[in-house]
DNA sequence: CTGTTAGCGCATTCAG
DNA sequence: CTGAATGCGCTAACAG
């Protein structure tokens, strides 16, 4: 039989008020002696507080959802790590849970959440265009913040982001300095908001650019390593020869990555002919041969601005700022030739 | 103001009993009729169940905990994927914990998923020869299962674990068909049980060998890639020229990328001057230059056992079998040369 | 087939 | 400074 404070209570002579008062921690109300020889008791039992029961007096679970596309790919772990960062001085937990890109799993793991009365969620939603499981959340009030990826409908939701837009900008206008004639702009699935904003960083980027006209081929593929390989193996299929285009950016490191093993199949030289720029900055990505340049998101930093600013949401503070948005730096590694003004990209 | 039992019990014109009667799907004891108009009731209300109420009057939580310590490290995504997708059909709930490979942590997360009530835990220990979070458990007797890495103390506790000795062994076995002088075997934290065995494994292997002897030298590392980079590098640093061994083996994956890298900046061959083979086979393994021989272990469905053993021992039944060893199969790329008497390995 | 009565373990009034 | 009473939302006997 688990200790409860009634134990303790009757163990200590006194009532389970008091107990409940020392467990809280709260000054006022306990004598200095009884205090310490509860605490002692606590100790001596064994004594665990029941985070369901002191949840159902008190409406707060101490934990929190977090609802992600895929663990397995790279980018979300340190995004985890963040949040986690966040959360330990609080003793909060973390439920996590994985939508596949699925939007009927997004709401179902939604759903059960809010059965397990979590005090927030964290959502990376798969969908930039639908807002049904936001819907839940707002009709039983309980906060969340969106990260990584925002829904449009809801413009002034609270979130954290990575600024895509500039991020792929500054991909591309580093590109553009060697002025290639033909740019392939390997973007992910379209429905996602980053993508959106990729895309437009790299019109921005064109739409700036000063010398020769470049034009941009677009193709896409599903964040997989095997659908950059295949989107660029089609490409190069149907140029027979050399490939037609100098430069690809790809939405992610591992299309990007996917992109660079079609171009080494055709036997395409990497930086000397084609030049490849990702996105996210995993781990692989200066492991492959040769290593990746790519735009670094701040992802750790994402984590745990996001599980701050929920915090903050539950708590019922209003926070300093509903909307946070990180930059990206650009890491110039080895899949594209070095540049004669080597200005900071990313600095500001 | 949520709406509860008490109020669709209202609605309806019955008692709070009644309506938790068709909450739980109890078929005895209810009317049709009364049945399928509280069933709409609660769709019209948009009740949802507050699981804290029910875990207090059940003693059951309908949530898990896991604690890892490394989300970022490759190995674990895949291992969680696994145990979500035993636990989707059931509606649990996954606590994630990372501990960081700290057993203070480690305790504490224990602690802290002890008060939520979890209705058990899933443990990917750091440390081989401590059991004090385990002790815990005990106390409170919430099941338990290990993950991965088992615990010395306690050599029958329920697990699920990949045959690292036979994993090792089988790459070893390998990696001696060509006769090689000296290996290196570039361990983990031999604190891990995983390591033990792993090194095991390469005695077993050594031990076996029928043809010239081969002398061994242990390097070790932290699992991360530099570390295995740094390990090789002090080794090759050493012999000044040519390395003095032809063969590598390393306890998983990101410590063989990294002697790779090492091998590669002094200028050695691989697979022609020294062969190196890894253990996991992560996502990265595939990609970097060469492929990467290695030691896969079936990381998925690791997760999926234990999460299935879990549950087992929830319900209150004996599992089959206490403790699930799953058989990892060596995938040969191209770190390694072509054998000419290619056999089946970890066929069986 | 359905209602009544007790808790589950704790927080929180309000008295004393 | 402390205790008694009440309720959080739901389940679980036990009656009817």
């Amino acid at each position: 039989m688990k200790t409860t404070i009634a134990d303790i209570a009757r163990a200590a002579g006194v009532s389970k008020a008091t107990v409940s008062r020392v467990l809280n921690d709260r000054i006022e109300g306990v004598g200095n002696g009884t205090r310490l020889r509860i605490k002692s008791l606590m100790a001596a039992l064994e004594f665990e507080p029941c985070g369901m029961a002191r949840g159902l007096a008190t409406g707060r679970n101490r934990s929190i959802g977090l609802v992600i596309p895929d663990i397995a790919d790279p980018f979300f772990p340190l995004l985890i790590r963040g949040i986690e960062d966040a959360l330990r001085s609080q003793s909060y937990g973390l439920f996590l849970c994985d939508s596949d890109g699925d939007i009927t799993k997004e709401k179902e793991h939604v759903r059960v959440l809010l059965e397990k009365r979590v005090d927030g969620v964290i959502l990376s939603s798969t969908i930039s265009d639908s807002d049904s499981q936001l819907d839940l959340l707002d009709k039983r009030s309980v906060p969340y913040v969106l990260l990584d990826r925002m829904i449009e409908s809801r413009p002034s939701m609270a979130g954290v982001f990575a600024d895509n837009r500039r991020g792929a900008r500054m991909a591309v206008e580093f590109l553009l300095e060697m002025a290639p004639r033909r740019l392939v702009f390997l973007n992910g699935p379209e429905g996602l908001s980053v993508c959106k904003l990729r895309r437009c960083g790299v019109e921005d980027a064109l739409a700036l650019q000063t010398r020769a006209a470049t034009t941009v081929v677009h193709v896409s593929g599903d964040y997989s390593v095997e659908s950059g390989e295949r989107a660029l193996e089609t490409l190069l299929g149907a140029t027979g020869e050399k490939p037609g285009f100098e430069a690809v950016f790809a939405a992610n490191d591992r299309m990007a990555i996917g992109a660079m093993r079609a171009l080494r199949r055709h036997g395409v030289r990497i930086p000397q002919e084609v030049e490849v720029v990702g996105f996210d900055d995993i781990e692989t990505s200066r492991l492959v041969e040769p290593p990746l340049t790519t735009v670094a998101q701040p992802a750790f930093a994402m984590g745990r601005e996001s599980a701050g600013l929920l915090l903050c949401l539950i708590e019922g503070q209003e926070p300093p700022q509903r909307t946070i948005v990180l930059e990206p730096t650009l890491v110039v590694r080895e899949t594209t030739r070095p540049r004669e003004n080597r200005r900071q990209y990313g600095q500001f």
